[in-house]
RNA sequence: GACCCAUUAGCUCAGCUGGUAGAGCACUUGACUUUUAAUCAAGGAGUCCGGCGUUCGAAUCGCCGAUGGGUCACCA
């Protein structure tokens, strides 16, 4: 091994391609050309635009600045493609515009240099618009190689662990997360017209409430108490509600340790909104026209495809009780029992083994996720849930086994959630002391009891519909994204050895 | 958590019933002043995911493990 160690970057063992980089970098700072002391480079002009707007900037003199991905010598004039943050566009190269030591220079650059580049508009024979360059600024050296041109990186392991190079090589990846960008942006637009106001609430939790779901539990040093990262924002949102804002939401990271899956992240995406003298009625109204505007600003309309199939997403959506619902894809009518044992009964004659008693609404929800949910493909709002699973809804004053809430499931999965709240303290107590039985009884997802959101109710919360969204499920629709981990930059990963 | 599949050069992938590790791109050297998967010539590049075993001999067969993907379970 050569011990070339005076500039410090030529490490023993390298293969030859990391090898060979290191060894350009030591020369150009020999040279005085070292690329990392330049602190500043002015482009006018995006890739993008240059050839948009190719006919007023014909001729002209523009400078751009990007990552070089193809790069073709010939002897005394070369093409490269500069990719930046827009696209790609060429750039021609000839020794006789350069000089012959900037042209040495540039056919020493390697692909995934960082070049700035100075030059004039032009079309070539071929009729590509390129860039004729006059000056050429190595602006960052890349001392490791990037994944092939045409295959890209396919490889969903380095693809999620460097999603640097997954952006830098396969634009479509690009694509989706300027997209979530814009679907996010339009949401608190949306939201922000309507009076809405954006607020920021605790992740740190005393009490893992809102939503059951098992905690991720972290300490605190100087109180010396663990705390939980949230689970959901919706006590601390209502506490707001109660302090009289009318109309608030919040959008932000959820933490559950829980399994992973292709619908499933530990941490994802939410948002919960809630808007006092309104009810679950509204909250329909409001998240099929919030979710139809956006598709419409964001992709200009409201007929998706999601893996192949044509979803509708235009207003109004279909809107079905979960006792109808059961009824129409299972026969059982649910109405038609008063007892448990009966509602357990009819499970088992559609063959859905059950290892524990249940109550009518348990088995009522069992019947519809076991055999409803996965076919509810065009948006449908399900509605009037059983009380026992929904403890922080308001029961219907027609049925007092079922609440005002809904689910929304477009393609299958459950993409909101959302009810008339509970502001009754009492009854919020009781449903909170059940779900801290369940807790006893070995339910590690049940609900932890919240006095202190008891006592807000206490202080007296009027009528509040309230709304959550799965943020990254609704990119995944909008992008017809296969994976959640295809919408979230950095997936959460097992570290490797 | 269970099961199935994958892991070979920087990347994308071949590698048959066990017999000297391959291709394309990328890289190096040379030629080339309008290429665009540039071309032509030559060259270098490997912990075949890791460990153990079977065997005269293992990328290939077996067992254990790692990581990823998928299906199921879990996720009101």
């Amino acid at each position: 091994m050569s011990e070339t160690r005076d500039e410090g970057i030529i490490e023993e063992n390298l293969n030859e391609i990391l090898r060979v980089r290191r060894e350009k970098l030591a020369k150009l700072r020999q040279a005085g050309k070292d690329p990392f002391k330049i602190t500043k480079f002015n482009p006018t002009h995006k890739s993008i635009t240059i050839l948009n707007e190719f006919e007023s900037l014909e001729n002209q003199e523009v400078v751009i600045a990007g990552r070089i991905m193809t790069k073709r010598v010939m002897g005394r004039a070369s093409f490269a493609h500069i990719l930046d943050s827009e696209g790609q566009i060429q750039i021609f190269v000839q020794i006789n515009e350069l000089g012959k030591e900037a042209y040495e220079d540039f056919k020493a650059m390697d692909i995934g240099d960082i070049i700035g580049v100075k030059g004039d508009v032009f079309r070539t024979k071929k009729g590509e618009i390129s860039v004729r360059a006059k000056e050429i600024t190595l602006l960052a050296k890349s001392l490791q190689p990037l994944p092939e041109k045409w295959h890209g990186l396919k490889d969903t392991d380095l693809r999620y662990r460097q999603r640097h190079v997954d952006l830098i090589v396969n634009p479509d990846v690009k694509k989706t997360f300027i997209i979530r960008s814009k679907v996010i942006q339009q949401i608190r637009n949306y939201l922000d017209a309507r009076g809405f106001i954006e607020v920021d609430t605790p992740i740190l939790h005393n009490t893992a409430g809102g939503a059951a779901a098992r905690p991720f539990i972290t300490h605190h040093n100087t109180l010396d108490i663990d705390m939980y990262l949230r689970i959901a924002t919706e006590l601390h949102l209502k506490r707001l509600i109660v302090g009289g804002f009318d109309k608030v939401y919040e959008m932000g990271r959820i933490f559950r340790n829980e399994g992973m899956s292709i619908k499933h992240n530990p941490e994802f995406t939410s948002i919960e909104l809630y808007q006092a003298y309104a009810d679950y009625e509204d909250m329909m109204d409001l998240t099929e026209d919030m979710i139809a505007t956006v598709a419409k600003e964001v992709l200009g309309t409201t007929q998706i495809e999601y893996q192949g199939q044509p979803i509708d997403l235009t207003p109004p959506w279909k809107r079905m009780t979960m006792i109808d619902a059961v009824k129409e894809y299972t026969g059982i009518d649910f109405n038609s029992f008063t007892e448990d044992e009966e509602a357990a009964r009819a499970l088992k004659e559609i063959g859905i083994d059950l290892d524990k008693p249940v109550t009518w609404g348990e088995a009522l929800n069992i019947a519809f996720e076991e055999r409803v949910e996965d076919k509810l493909i065009q948006p449908t709002f399900i509605i009037n849930y059983p009380v026992e699973i929904s403890p922080l809804a308001k029961r219907m004053n027609e049925d007092p086994r079922l609440t005002y809430r809904f689910e929304l499931f477009i393609t299958g999965r459950e993409l909101a959630n959302a009810f008339s709240e509970l502001n009754d303290p009492i009854d919020q107590k009781e449903r909170f002391m059940e779900q801290a039985k369940q807790r006893a009884a070995g339910d590690e997802e049940a609900h932890m009891m919240d006095e202190d959101f008891v006592n807000a109710l206490e202080i007296g919360m009027p009528p509040t519909g309230g709304l959550g969204i799965g943020i990254d499920r609704l990119i995944m629709l909008l992008t017809d994204s296969y994976s959640i981990r295809d919408v979230i930059l950095f997936p959460t990963m097992k570290p490797r050895d």
